[in-house]
DNA sequence: TAGGCCATCTGGTCCT
DNA sequence: AGGACCAGATGGCCTA
């Protein structure tokens, strides 16, 4: 899935240039119209969807798209004016289809860099091998777990009283625990896909503690 | 088929 | 002013 999108998702955005008419000169774009030629076009596939979305998606919300968002904050017609038409002075039409694809360009590879993280974390998370990668998640849960863990072997090392508690968790239960517990403390932090990964960090942090093992790995858990 | 997860686009807001 | 960040929307893929 994200695999095959990563490769082609970057290419094609050149392209797109092309797509944008010529009409430098007004700055006056009438979106409804552009959105109804976008909604004809659509293939629906990831690709051709960015292909396409980026001809009419940098200038034209999808109709469909921009009428069920509600505004966040002040928005009364900032962009789409309610009338369906927006005068935006200063930079033609094709500038600001260009400063889109950039922009996009931008939250793409940041969104890469993101994703980027997430994999290195994966990477130092202890956690049961599964067949699939972890959810985002399942990562962060598993590190905020992880965190909690090693702090408890800190404090226990430095003979303090340890500061999180972790309740064995029956596999069996599917509980909605997960994300409601926003204390994030004391009590059964269930991670998603491994009910016991908890345990497992406490029990394998003290095993090393106890036998003065340092170095914690993904094998050893 | 429904639901979960994800990538991407998009526009608003914040920050430098 | 421009870029970063954020959140909503959308659609694809996968699995139960």
């Amino acid at each position: 899935m994200s695999g095959s999108d990563e490769g082609s998702g970057t290419p094609d955005q050149d392209h797109n240039v092309a797509f944008w008419p010529e009409d430098d000169e007004e700055i006056e774009v009438d979106y409804m119209h552009l959105g109804s030629e976008d909604s004809g076009g659509k293939t629906g596939d990831a690709k051709s969807r960015q292909d396409c979305s980026d001809s009419s998606g940098s200038e034209g919300p999808s109709p469909s798209r921009k009428q069920s968002r509600p505004k966040r904050k002040g928005c009364s017609g900032s962009v789409n004016g309610g009338s369906g038409r927006r005068r935006k002075s200063g930079i033609s039409a094709r500038e600001r289809n260009l400063r889109r694809l950039e922009s996009n360009e931008r939250e793409r590879m940041r969104m890469h860099s993101l994703n980027d993280a997430f994999e290195q974390l994966r990477e130092v998370i202890p956690h049961v091998k599964m067949e699939r990668k972890l959810s985002k998640i399942e990562t962060l849960t598993l590190a905020k777990n992880y965190i909690m863990a090693l702090t408890n072997v800190i404090c226990e090392m430095r003979g303090e009283e340890k500061p999180y508690t972790f309740l064995d968790v029956d596999c069996g239960s599917n509980s909605s625990t997960n994300g409601n517990n926003s204390s994030g403390e004391q009590g059964p932090e269930e991670d998603m896909a491994e009910p016991n990964n908890n345990s497992l960090f406490q029990e394998n942090l003290e095993h090393r503690t106890m036998t003065g093992t340092s170095s914690i790995s993904i094998q050893d858990i």
